[in-house]
Order: C-alpha cells, then structure tokens, then sequence
DNA sequence: ATATTAGGTGCAATAGTTCGCACCTATGCA
DNA sequence: TGCATAGGTGCGAACTATTGCACCTAATAT
C-alpha cells in the first residue's frame, strides 16, 4: 500500500517551476492505460486516425485500413466497448465517430512524436 | 489554436479528404504503436510521470510506483531499450530522464484524457 | 422469396507481455 | 576484507491480445 506518495523530489539539475501537484493515482493510470492500449495497436490506431478526420462507415475504414473485415470489425468492436467511438446505423451501414475531441489531439500528437522519430530527432525542443 | 476540422460532413460514401493532409504508412503507424505500447501499462505509465517532472533514480521511482525492484528494472530497461528514457550514472544510482520533451506533453494530455473521463463524463455504456 | 451486401460474434490457435524468483555486478562503507 | 546497497538479467509460469475461421442477423435489391 504506502499511501504516501508526495514524494517528489525534483531537487536535481533545475529548478522546476511547474511541477505537477497532483499524483495519479491508480484507477487513474489505469484509465489512462487502457485508453492507450486502444490506440497501441496499429490497425486500431490507423481506424482512429481515419476518424480524426470525420465519420465514416466500416466500408471505408476497413478498406482505408487494408485488413480483412473481421479484424477490423472486432477491433471496432474493442473501440466501442471501451467508449472511444460511437456508432451511428443509416440504412444498412455502420458510422462510426470518436466520441470525444480531445482525443483527436491524443491522436495527433502521437502521429507527431513518431513523425519526428522517424525522420531523426534532433534533440528536440 | 485547438483548429479542430471535427464533423468534418463526409456523410457520403467517399469524400476526397484534404483535411490532414498526410496518411501515415506502416511504419509511421508502427512507431507510434510502438510508443504507445510503452505508455500503455499502469506501472510504465506511472514513471514516465515521475519523470515528466525531472530526472529520477531507479529507486525514487520505485517507491513512487509502488512495486517490486525488480518490476520497475524491467519496465524501465524497456523504456530505455525503446529509446524513451536516458540513463546517467553517478555513484551508485543511475538517473533515469525522459530523452524528449515532446513525450511530456503527451503523457500530460494522456493523463488529462483519462482524468476528464473519469470525473467529468459518467456516460457507460 | 431469395440473393447480396454490410456488419457482427464465438471460438481456438498463436504470439506477446508481465511478474516473481534466483542470481549477478558494481559501488560504497566499516 | 567483508558486507550492505543500488541496480540489472534470464527464465518460466500465468495472463492477455491478435488473428482467422465459421457462422449469424439486418437491410436492400431482384
């Protein structure tokens, strides 16, 4: 247990003017955790950068994606039981959406650091 | 500055996306799998915290984390292996420091997501 | 009614991860 | 010199995730 977290030492090389009050605690990480096991997988994350740009069917997912249709279909699957998308039905197609605009930045950002891990980092910011 | 293009009306079958302009390939989309999957564990997530705020020793981290030593070695020599973290030596601890600011910013907003959907958005399905 | 298209599910095999144990090296101290 | 501390590694057991197969329902078209 040792529900004493507070401490942070930070007193190393320099002065940390914003350090983070706030400790996660571990239903937090895990929240956290299992958002990004959602997007830890590259077919998952491929789907979802799909939507970061707008909704769009299963059709087009899947194709966008290149996978077969029951892979994508069960990972779609795990992205709507883990509340990350939401699904709408028009005639006999599925729409899928993200559910929450932060997480086009989560997205985003991710493509970013690796974008800039590919093309050589140069010791960044 | 948050320029968000969401709702994006592509609500037919196939729009021509100019909205982000660039489709990551496999190996984009395996790099940032690839990070992801090291901030997607509880216990990884959890250092890579405590390291936002400066560089730590393994035993710092350790106590923070709440788990075994040897546990923490081993997340650890995996974050080192995949180049998130740097280690420096210096007497007998080794330091431990995030290699790129850039993560900061991600683990924040991966912490703040998680925090927003556990406090903010009760909607389960 | 029947076929077709869009999408989903259950299940078994495989592949990968996490954890704890035992054991190892290097640094510092008495 | 011997011993404690800080950290690491290799390995096996338990667990979790991904895939592909067969099969299912709902909506449209003929």
């Amino acid at each position: 247990m040792s529900s004493q977290p507070e401490n942070v030492p930070s007193a190393a090389t320099e002065s940390p003017s914003l350090v983070h009050a706030v400790e996660p605690g571990p239903e937090l990480l895990d929240a956290a955790a299992a958002t990004l096991r959602m997007l830890a997988e590259p077919t998952r994350l491929h789907l979802l950068w799909q939507l970061s740009d707008g909704p769009k069917t299963v059709s087009e997912l899947t194709a966008a994606a290149g996978v077969p249709r029951t892979v994508a279909s069960q990972h779609l699957a795990k992205l709507r039981h883990s509340g990350l998308v939401d699904t709408r039905k028009e005639g006999r197609n599925v729409i899928y959406s993200l559910r929450d605009g932060h997480l086009v930045r989560l997205i985003r950002e991710t493509i970013n650091h690796a974008d800039h891990q590919l093309t050589g980092e140069p010791t960044h910011d």
